[in-house]
DNA sequence: CTGTTAGCGCTTTCAT
DNA sequence: ATGAAAGCGCTAACAG
């Protein structure tokens, strides 16, 4: 595994000729071109992205901060990002925050040092003053004072489409039960958008919403529906929520969906081609992944992005609502 | 952000200075240790990974290789293996095979040009002939024919495990179903650590093993408890199997765990905190990632390993079991 | 069309 | 204890 200068001793030619060849720029004479091509055949010539990312500045990398990538929302999205980037030749550093800001820091400044060339981030700490470095920075649905951009689903959407589903499906009464972080989020809109709905409708609704973290929180759950008795339809804030629903429900000997039907938010599935376990509000998983890196590419090439993607949600019917309730 | 050179050029010292601060090699004076730090500070200095690697011919970077990280499964492992990297210093390429061979190879191609230190892969392709190369590389359980080392867990107990407890909570008659790849592996010795186990205890059992990738699985797994219907517990060659398997009894009408119980085998979960949904005999996922990165550590630090490292496996009760079988 | 050369930012002798 | 200088492998500007 040779170097360039290997490469060009064998051909009989310069470097710089051998670095025509290998990066298709400036007009090399046919015949060159296949002198270095065999030659870095025979010594079975890999370049040096090193090399190449120091002279350059550029390394074809980008770092994905996510919490966690041991959770089904963010493995997915990783999955995709990953998939995307490679598609463009890109490279992808893996950071688990674990929801700890020092450790979002740490890997800001990690990921600084080991010169990406941008991030995309789903962060829940307080970074604005290190995004204002000129670092390429996309966030996943969070806001920051500066102008970065964002990607996020219709979140607002995804809570009028639930109240609606929730009612076409015969529920009386309405509940909301989620959590929210400190930061400014666009996840919050999925409890305006419920409301909104559940008021244009003229249904009643009660609400649990908790900030984050919270603890007991299953007992917070279950206080709700010992408040609110005749609740028959919830929108859980994420698919994780319905799940302890689901599980406070059974310890309660209430039936899903006889009694209480439940719709979730995100839309997790725990491998590509496995089904809901849920009835949910999908996030378009893999369009975000791809407007975050095309988005991404745009800004490291300079170019100007609009500094927000909203993309669309869909009702997936699964197995905690009541199917058909036709006339 | 400056770069060495501007440093060195504020605290009126050599370039050499500076470096031999920053990694504490040599000896600095005192005062010009502090000259330099804060100069350091003042500029906001971030050291240059890439010029860093290219002088020292090492990059404190690894690549882990999985099929894909949409799995619960390699999920976790991916999770564990980068916070025990990031304990070392190291950071984290991840790639997604999509068992695919051409884009394993394409990987170990790029990964090669990115200079990664080392390589932790859970791979199903014939990649010999590439390992051979000296990149460091610890494979998880899957053996080459060259000497890497090898991470895996306990499998042949796991089948052992599986039979026995099956037949401690009443089963009659056993059954194995799972699927196996053209490639040497570990986990083939699930199936045999079970059948021994049967015979050991005397019991019959039926075997369903197809070889990947298995068109119409379901209807297989049908075909078989239709073939079987007295086998009253079964062990899935893996936790996403044992899924499947739950989906065609119900289908089949045939209650879990009245009529037939289930184990597992994997343990996985879906984040961090959740319980199990099956019963099963989990992996130490945490312990199996920890292993694998001490050990390319050591590899890479040029430090000789023992090429087979097994951990140990062990039951947990979910609800596709009858809870205690008591006397 | 192609060879030569000057760095990219850093570590590491080698003098001093 | 510290400054000067060479060079890691590559690209790009400059001659020819």
């Amino acid at each position: 595994m040779g170097t360039m200068k290997d490469v060009a001793a064998l051909a009989k030619v310069g470097v710089g000729t051998v670095s025509r060849v290998l990066n298709n720029s400036g007009a090399v004479k046919e015949s060159t071109r296949r002198k270095v091509e065999a030659a870095m055949k025979e010594l079975n010539y890999i370049p040096n992205a090193y090399a190449r990312g120091l002279k350059m500045n550029k390394t074809h990398t980008i770092a994905l901060i996510i919490p966690t990538i041991w959770h089904p929302f963010f493995s997915e999205f990783a999955y995709y990002v990953e998939r995307n980037l490679s598609e463009h030749k890109y490279k992808m550093l893996l950071c688990n925050s674990d929801v700890s800001n020092d450790k979002e820091l740490e890997y800001i400044q990690m990921v600084q040092e080991n010169k990406v060339d941008g991030i995309i981030g789903i962060t829940y700490s307080d970074l604005d003053s290190f995004v204002s470095s000129h670092l390429p920075f996309v966030t996943i649905d969070r806001h920051f004072k500066e102008e970065t951009v964002c990607v996020t689903s219709d979140n607002f959407h995804a809570g009028e489409l639930a109240a609606e589903k929730l009612v076409e499906k015969g529920c009386k009464k309405l509940g909301y039960i989620g959590t929210h972080s400190r930061f400014p989020t666009e996840t919050t809109k999925r409890r305006s958008g419920f409301v909104e709905q559940a008021e244009l409708m003229e249904i009643p609704y009660a609400i649990y919403d908790g900030e984050d973290p919270v603890v007991e929180f299953k007992q917070e759950i279950r206080t709700f529906f010992e408040e609110n008795p005749d609740v028959d339809g919830v929108f859980a804030h994420t698919d994780f929520i319905a799940l302890d629903i689901l599980e406070v429900l059974e310890e309660m000997n209430r039936k899903v969906p006889e009694e209480v039907q439940i719709i979730g938010c995100d839309g997790i599935k725990m491998e590509a081609g496995r089904k809901q376990f849920l009835s949910t509000i999908r996030q378009p998983v893999d369009l975000m992944a791809k407007a975050a890196v095309e988005k991404i590419i745009l800004v490291i090439d300079g170019e100007s992005v609009k500094t927000k993607i909203t993309l669309p949600v869909h009702y997936v019917e699964g197995p905690t609502t009541k199917n058909q309730m036709s006339k």
